[in-house]
This record gives structure tokens, C-alpha cells and sequence, in this order.
DNA sequence: GCCGCCATGTCCGAAAACCGCGAGACTTCC
DNA sequence: GGAAGTCTCGCGGTTTTCGGACATGGCGGC
């Protein structure tokens, strides 16, 4: 695999309300993966996979993306959405990350409407899946997805977290 | 697999007594794959495999190797010795690949001895297959490693190939 | 001599397992 | 009756696993 440019991404922690955080930028200032520091491993996974041989060094993110991340738990909600976030994977999980997006802070959806939304209303366990694969938590907000019968059902940094995310956000639980 | 910087290839074409010749250089004028035309398919897969996301442009190949390779085929069958090459691939095949560079031209060598050569004599199979995998044909020279028993047994570029460039060498067929 | 068997590393295709679901049938318990 | 819990099954993309095929050659048996 002799890939020239290996790529290199920085990794920068945050500290916040629920523990702290790891963002991945790259040299585009495009947010790359960001996830809870205790779950630091299955990061490192998901970078692997989708970003073979590149290259992380700890270091400060831009600034633009680092107080987007401060703002959002301050209280702005909505602070996260102007920013760009860059992902691998297959066409079917980008379609479903993208459709994450478009979801409100301070609303819901379930499965089978996000499975709708990128018109493959059956495909509501493959969403399920891609959703739980999404490297770039809160940017990409899969924690706004729960069961048609409003359970939490599962979030990859951990349920409590996702109840604590989405009381911050004010979404009618 | 965002790869920020896709690394670009250059593909030239030369004519040869035994047809059109596919060479592929990079950027620091390592020869990344050389085929015949007429297995276009072939290369561009191998090409695919070892260096994905690389984007190929037509054009000229650096002087020396060009050169390199129209003095072989004009009879200076060493012409190509000092040529450097880059390839992907696993550890056993480029341990593999290295061996066939030590077999001088003119000469010819058994899949056992070439096994027993990168110091796994029981090999002898595995050997076979990492050589029919040689991105870089008559540089690396996978044509020069016939049967124990002096049977050709087999060539990625037509067994006639085969047998013409061992006689080109003066090889004692 | 001919036949069959085995070792060895890698790729490729097929098949199966895995799930952060959801609908519908069934049971349980007021 | 009916609300709420439990069970079963089908859905579809991704990942993992598994089994073959191969540019061979040495050995044992017949």
C-alpha cells in the first residue's frame, strides 16, 4: 500500500458536562470523527477503517469547530450544524449520516421514518446499523433516533448519555 | 475513503516485438506496474488493489526507463537491472518479488528453488501464486521461474510471451 | 511411470450471522 | 374490554467466516 501521502489528523479533548470528548480534524478543518473519551478504542476502529494509514497527532482543533463544540453544550444547540464533516464509508451509510443531519435539535425521529427519509422505508434495521456506525457523534446526531414507541433502544456512547443529549437539546422526551 | 491527496500515475505505451507494453511510473519515477496491452484489465485491477485511489493520466514515462525498456527488447537484455520499482502487496509477496529480481537474465529458476530462496522451501505453491501476481512484469522477472521439470507451466502475458522473451534472454530452454 | 495426496499464502465468491427495528399475534393483569 | 408487556418473524446492509482455486513439487504406493 505504498500511499504516498500518508494524511495526517489531529486529535484535540474537550471537556464537557458528559465526560470528555475526542475530535479528529483534518488539514481541511473538515471534522473527521468525534466521539466520548471512554469510548476511545472503538474510535480509533471506525478511523482505521475509514481512513487506512492515516496518521493522528495530538494537537488544538480549529478554532471554528472547537467552540462550535463549547457553544453546543453552553446551551446552543444548534451552534454544530454549520459544520463539515468528512466520512467514508459505503453509499448507504453516508445517505443515512446525511439524513441524520436534517433532524432538528430538540426533535425525534424513529428508525422507520429515517429509514423513509432516504427512501428505503425497509431497510429500517440497515439504518439502525449505519446509525450506530456513524463516526462523527453529535454533529451527526444519531442520538436523535429512537424506537417507533419513543425507547431509547441504544446510543454508542451510552443510553445515559443519549437521555442527557437530548434533554439538552429539549426534545419532548 | 476520503485520501486527501489521491497520488497520480502516470500510463505510457510502448511498442515492442511481442505487442504493446503498459508502464506505469509515479511521481518519484518508480515504476508502480508495467503489462502487456492486450491485459489492460488485468493491470488496472492489480494497479486498483495496491494502490487504491490513485488516479492514472496518460503520458510519458520518465527518459531512463523508457529508454530502459526499448534498450531490452533492442538486446540488452540487462537494461533493466538498475530500474527501481514500488509495489503494494503482501510481505511473503514482496519477499517473493525481491527473490525474482536476483535471477540474472538468461538464467531460469524452479517455483521450488524460488520458494527456498525467500527461506520457505514448502512454499513451493504459495510462490507460484505470488508470482503470477507481479504488477511489474519483465522488470520483476516472473517470466524467468519455470516447472522443476522444465515445462513453462504458465505466464500472466500468454505463454508465447513466455517462451519468446526466455529465448530473447538466451535462456537454454 | 502414473496416481493421489499433501503443504502453503492469497484472493474471491457465497453464505451466514449480526443488528441501536417494527408490526402483529398473544398473553397478562386489572 | 383494554392497556401494556412478551414473543416471533421478516426486513436489508455490512461484516465475518469458510471453502475453493491456483503458474508446484516431493513422497509413497502400485
Amino acid at each position: 500500500m505504498p500511499n504516498a501521502q500518508p494524511e495526517s489528523l489531529t486529535l484535540d479533548r474537550i471537556p464537557t458536562p458528559v465526560g470528555e470528548v475526542l475530535l479528529v480534524t483534518d488539514d481541511a478543518g473538515a471534522v473527521r470523527a468525534l466521539d466520548f473519551a471512554d469510548y476511545e478504542d472503538r474510535m480509533n476502529r471506525l478511523l482505521l477503517r475509514h481512513a487506512p494509514g492515516a496518521s493522528l497527532t495530538v494537537g488544538r482543533s480549529p478554532v471554528p469547530v472547537r467552540t462550535a463544540v463549547e457553544r453546543y453544550f453552553s446551551g446552543d444547540v444548534r451552534a454544530l450544524e454549520g459544520l463539515t464533516v468528512t466520512t467514508g464509508g459505503t453509499a448507504f451509510q453516508r445517505s443515512v449520516w446525511k439524513a441524520l443531519r436534517d433532524i432538528p435539535a430538540g426533535e425525534t425521529r424513529s428508525y422507520g421514518q429515517l429509514a423513509a427519509a432516504i427512501g428505503a422505508p425497509k431497510a429500517v434495521r440497515a439504518a439502525g446499523l449505519a446509525n450506530g456506525q456513524n463516526p462523527v457523534a453529535l454533529i451527526v446526531p444519531c442520538h436523535r433516533v429512537i424506537g417507533a414507541n419513543g425507547a431509547l433502544t441504544g446510543y454508542a456512547g451510552g443510553l445515559e448519555r443519549k437521555r442527557w443529549l437530548l434533554r439538552h437539546e429539549g426534545a419532548g422526551s
